[in-house]
DNA sequence: GATCTGACCGCAAGCGCTCTCAGTCAGATC
DNA sequence: GATCTGACTGAGAGCGCTTGCGGTCAGATC
């Protein structure tokens, strides 16, 4: 004899006449059950609920559910009419453990606490609600060891895709994802990953463009801060910035480059520290608009005028680069672009698991504003064009 | 006759035959099916494989994944090395589903798009991951039909808890979720809402704080630029401005107050229309830092000194708000902590769905800084103390 | 030595859904 | 009128897990 379905079991041990009784009766709104003390616990209807009062069974509501084609318009408009009426909602858990879609996508980052995250987000945020998914936000606080929990956790039975804004490395876990055509996208990740989709930005000609920027300005002298060296984007600005020197026959000084943290705090302290050199820079390149904001509090500390005595150049284009004074110089990043070119590729794997590999960089854009000028010192006009070298790079 | 568990299904048609093969083999490390194009596909682990490796049942293995107690030593170990060797990992929906922990708990907020939202989510990240659960995070992008049915997806069998920042007005769905006992925290939500728990700051008082900091340096002509009339917090806001005028004597002048959105351009905009009052205000109170920031490019572009001519004050304390020149005068409102709190709020919640009903209010600080100064004009030292109205309030 | 006790563990129902397979039945075809 | 077709629907196994109930068995008790 096969399985026969039951009577449902309540969580918290009611007695089953009381279920018989809140189980049956159509048309009833839902089931409801009294608690020891009074209160009144509702359990939300279930397709088979939906099922008994619009007379059919439970897998044509699943049908009706899923938009399958082959259901009679009256059927539909029946079911339709009780889902509505018994105020039905699918259950995410039953329906993705029962093979179906869950609709949750997984970004997977370190933390959220930077403009660039702050940027993606809010591109993933718009695309993930515009296609009627929903997200789900893992932060991995820099243990590395949780990574791989995330991401078996979440790839198992939690979401249909991943997003994850990995830092530098290719770790197991990624190859894992790819063997078992888990549908994934990698954010802003510079290194070489073959075989996998990514999405990121320019940074290599972003910097490079800053950098070509200031040169042409006479500044010869430029200091560079760079990001946390974990980042793969970190040495894409680095290789950008040594790009346009070596292009313009202009040696890279090792005291000019300062390791920095794309925060603001730590901008300040390595402008202090390259203001204190013997021949100090005329002009600073930061990896950040953070940490560019740094360097103008210690430039302002230092009683040195932006940009007459020194040129400040950031990196993001966060909203607030243009509302400091003097405006922000810097390389606009398009986070929010990235954000939804992720997810946009995701959807598209999702349809298709059998769509070829895309690497996607987006254009980054020199935004010159007030905080860079002539190198003092620099006599003429500026000795080049600036700001033409962005646009999609190889990163 | 009983049900009997029957051989698992795979997910895209695999021949039976070759399910056996994969399902049999006690020691092998996953259940692997090769697909037609020659690619391998790896079925995880289930709780079965793990009890049939460590020699006992499926429930023991559940058990020991729960941390049940009456587990003899020996068996958790074997249990616990079969895990690691098969490398298993719990299914999360199927957890769910059977009655078990999600281990997840859902944000659910307007958007992502504001300094509010990106501090909060901080401290609501560091909480939820310290406590081993995950974040679910939930828009709406201020489709208030879509709230309900968030909500009624979550709270049915996807996530175990509820922060929600919710926009003024109470919705009926709130309700919902108090009579069928859904644990929740509201964050932010300055309304009265009888029988929810709810985590905010004190804007009132804090905003009586900056007003009262600007009538002690001797301003009485005091521009107010709002937030968006559908926030609690705005009007708050607005309360304790005019809480501090009231109690210095100063008349509230309808073209002061102007309606902004907590954001930049309508910031700038704002100020332009109240520069150009004929009798234009010496002090300019915003209700967000962005707002502020709008405030002092209206001033650069009109000539006016900060904070000689005109005196500006936001509300926030978003960092950018001390990297400013002048650095910006403003309400530290404490985001993080609040992210942290409702999060607290809600374990304790889910570990006592009968708590008692708590309404947690955090303090606001006035942080002074160089955007404000003495009113033009006016004479002498501040006619009062300043900056002691912060603290936590009623709000 | 019989009974009791309690720690430990297995059985199997059930969570709410999806999807395959096997009908059913009205209309078309021969 | 018998057979076929295809649109539509129902039965029910199965997804991976939790958990109540009951069984087993070594040691304690009388």
């Amino acid at each position: 004899m096969p399985c026969k379905r039951l009577q449902p079991r309540f969580r918290s041990g009611y007695p089953p006449a009381m279920m018989d009784r809140a189980r049956s009766g159509a048309g009833d709104r839902a089931r409801v059950a009294a608690t020891g003390d009074g209160r009144i616990r509702v359990a939300r209807p279930t397709i088979f609920d939906v099922a008994r009062v619009a007379g059919v069974s439970s897998s044509t509501v699943s049908r009706v559910v899923n938009g399958h084609p082959q259901i009679r318009d009256t059927t539909r408009q029946r079911v339709q009419a009780a889902m509505v009426s018994l105020g039905y909602v699918a259950h995410v858990s039953a329906r993705a453990l029962a093979g179906g879609r869950s609709g949750v996508v997984g970004l997977l980052a370190q933390g959220v606490d930077s403009a660039f995250f702050l940027g993606v987000i809010q591109g993933v945020d718009q695309q993930v609600s515009g296609a009627g998914l929903d997200l789900m936000l893992c932060t991995t606080h820099d243990r590395r060891e949780k990574e791989a929990e995330y991401v078996a956790r979440l790839s198992h039975g939690m979401v249909e895709g991943l997003l994850i804004i990995l830092p530098r490395g290719l770790p197991d876990y990624v190859e894992q994802l790819r063997a078992s055509q888990f549908p994934f996208v990698l954010i802003d990740h510079d290194d070489d990953a073959p075989g996998c989709n990514v999405v990121n930005a320019a940074d290599r000609p972003g910097a490079a463009a800053a950098t070509d920027h200031l040169l042409a300005l006479g500044h010869r002298r430029i200091g560079f801060i760079t990001g946390t060296l974990n980042m793969g984007s970190t040495h894409q600005r680095l290789g950008g910035y040594r790009d346009a020197l070596v292009a313009a026959g202009v040696p890279l000084v090792g005291e000019l480059v300062v390791q920095g943290d794309f925060l603001e705090p730590r901008g300040y302290e390595a402008t202090r520290e390259l203001l204190a050199l013997t021949d100090r820079p005329t002009g600073i390149f930061a990896s950040s608009d953070a940490a560019a904001f740094g360097v103008l509090r210690a430039a302002r500390e230092a009683g040195l005028r932006v940009p007459e005595d020194l040129s400040v150049v950031g990196f993001d284009d966060v909203p607030e680069a243009s509302y400091v004074d003097p405006a922000l110089t810097t390389v606009r990043q398009p986070l929010r672009d990235m954000g939804r070119s992720a997810v946009r590729r995701l959807l598209e794997l999702l349809a298709d698991p059998d769509a070829p590999v895309e690497r996607i960089v987006l254009a980054t854009t020199l935004m010159v504003r007030g905080s860079t000028g002539r190198a003092p010192g620099a006599d003429g006009e500026p000795d080049g064009p600036t700001g033409g070298r962005d646009g999609p790079g190889s990163g």
